[in-house]
DNA sequence: ACCCTCACCTGCACGC
DNA sequence: TGCGTGCAGGTGAGGG
């Protein structure tokens, strides 16, 4: 389910949660979890490895480990990390166990099986195929009022699918995609190359806008296990949505009823009044 | 380049 | 109660 503050959430409860320990052994349940190498491979690349730090690029978790290595997972739709209590039965859906140093063990479970793993050289991780086309994160200086409006520039795309573009953004998904086009009152269909300079500095300015409200929303939140479950239930954002998932009910700025509609197959939701253009 | 559909999966809410 | 339909916070492939 996760985007940039689910996964920001995620990943910072992981790092205080299992930084520091060493995962004795990884088992891999499901094999298509990790499908770019062989399960004894895998496991090799993880065992008796040191968890120097949990990270996140884009809408991928880094834990970077001692040995070299860097773990990357990808969420998708429901992918999960779980601590377990010593008495705990795997959940269901459970596709990795990670035993850590601390008799602890670390859980993914993911009810779709869209996410996936896999274990790179640390060294050439920014080369992988996940990461060397992502966009500059949102909270970064790349991303520059000059880095958005020349990509919107170069693009005709719908603005809500150009947003969905990981290339072009990175981080949003399809809740803050339609919550900062809200709140910059751009219409999901126009196209990005009509948006001008200065709506793409307010756009620029909602996008990290809308993701920081969100990160800030789940940080409040105790720290500790309960974190990385709410990294996965909208980060405590959740019922702060402004127009997604509104249909038919009415804006919060002129009371005109939201409208949804499919754009490449997925919802858009919008108020159809603030964002005439 | 763009846009659409499908695929990968399970489960939930809905209407009949 | 059960069964069919459509929907879900992601993304990649393939075709027009």
């Amino acid at each position: 389910m996760p985007e940039l503050p689910e996964v920001e959430l995620a990943a910072k409860a992981l790092n205080k949660a299992v930084a520091l320990k060493k995962i004795t052994q990884a088992r891999l349940i499901r094999e298509k979890l990790a499908p770019d190498s062989p399960p004894a491979l895998f496991e090799a690349g993880l065992k008796d490895a040191e968890i120097n730090f949990v990270g996140r690029r884009g809408k991928h978790i880094l834990f970077d480990l001692g040995n070299g290595n860097t773990l990357m997972v990808h969420l998708r739709m429901t992918g999960r990390f779980l601590l377990l209590d010593p008495d705990d039965e795997l959940p269901k859906h459970t596709h990795a166990v990670f035993y850590l140093s601390n008799e602890a063990r670390l859980v993914f479970q993911d009810q779709r099986h869209f996410g996936f793993m896999k274990v790179e050289a640390t060294s050439g991780l920014q080369n992988c195929k996940e990461l060397k086309d992502l966009a500059p994160e949102p909270f970064s200086e790349a991303f520059s009022d000059n880095y958005f409006f020349s990509a919107l520039e170069a693009s005709k795309r719908k603005i809500k699918e150009f947003l969905l573009d990981q290339s072009k953004v990175c981080g949003l998904g399809n809740i803050y995609a339609a919550e900062s086009l809200f709140m910059a009152g751009i219409a999901p269909l126009k196209a990005a190359n009509s948006i001008s300079r200065k709506k793409a500095s307010l756009l620029r300015e909602k996008i990290i806008e809308v993701l920081a409200e969100s990160i800030s929303h789940g940080s409040t939140l105790n720290i500790g296990l309960e974190n990385i479950e709410a990294g996965y239930y909208g980060g405590g954002y959740e019922g702060h949505w402004r127009v997604y998932d509104r249909e038919g009910q009415p804006c919060p700025r002129c009371e005109a009823l939201i409208k949804r509609i499919v754009q490449g197959g997925r919802s858009s939701y919008f108020c159809p009044k603030c964002q005439r253009r």
